[in-house]
DNA sequence: ACATTAATTATGT
DNA sequence: ACATAATTAATGT
């Protein structure tokens, strides 16, 4: 696709920090940029893995199916991330999908590069770690929620986790940046719709958030925080 | 304490 | 007009 892509675009994100501009410039080379549509798969769960991925913008997450058909979002991926990065787990197919939730942007590689950039790029190595290792931290703390926490916490965690990740801040508040509706929520924290819907309601009232279709606005996150505790 | 079912209303193309 | 999203109440486990 597209082929003039600028070093500077790669500069400045983690998995290429410390690179030099002729390193960055053999990178680029080898990639190609995509464009995704939201509701688009960047790939499906159980496809060969052939890429892997760079988001630079917009927003992706990868989400599961459970045998009755529902899904389950194991994490957001915002902009800046590796993603598809199967390899890194010893995979050869992909765990999970790539759903965009909103129009995106991403680099694409082929995965016979993988083990050459683990070689040659030592920051592009030491930021899988990191990423792989951020994920694994995550994974453990929901975890501890689902087995542990009642509803109220473990929407208010998911919502917390949102804002960490993908907070933009705003005049009356701090805004989840990509378009979230109430079931995401709750195939993020293991609830219904209704039930999230019902919370939502109730933290409107209370003035802790501010939620249209899709939007999610968070006034004040420290009460959140607050629900998030298992006392309340 | 929470899910499910169902009916109703709002919102975006 | 139509599909998707959100709310709300009632009922079930």
């Amino acid at each position: 696709m597209g082929k003039l892509l600028d070093e500077s675009l790669l500069a400045g994100l983690p998995p290429f920090l410390g690179l030099a501009r002729e390193e960055l410039r053999q990178i680029l080379d080898e990639a190609v940029s995509q464009r995704f549509d939201a509701g688009s798969n960047v790939f499906a769960e159980g496809s060969p893995a052939a890429q892997f991925f760079l988001l630079l913008d917009g927003h992706v997450r990868a989400q599961r199916t459970t045998r009755n058909g529902d899904q389950v979002i194991l994490h957001q991926i915002p902009p800046g991330e590796l993603f598809g990065i199967a390899r890194a787990m010893g995979l050869d197919s992909y765990p999970a999908s790539a759903v965009v939730v909103a129009e995106s942007i991403v680099l694409a590689w082929p995965m016979r590069l993988w083990e050459p950039f683990m070689d040659r790029f030592p920051g592009f190595a030491k930021d899988t770690f990191r990423t792989v290792g951020a994920r694994m931290h995550d994974k453990n703390d929901r975890i501890m929620e689902i087995a542990t926490l009642a509803v109220e916490q473990r929407i208010s965690s998911a919502l917390l986790r949102l804002v960490n990740q993908s907070g933009r801040k705003t005049a009356d508040g701090i805004e989840i940046d990509f378009p979230i509706t109430r079931q995401d929520l709750s195939e993020m924290s293991g609830t219904t719709l209704h039930t999230v819907s019902r919370t939502l309601s109730a933290w409107e009232k209370a003035g802790i958030v501010h939620s249209e279709r899709k939007r999610i606005i968070v006034r004040q996150p420290h009460q959140l925080v607050i629900l998030a505790q298992p006392q309340g």
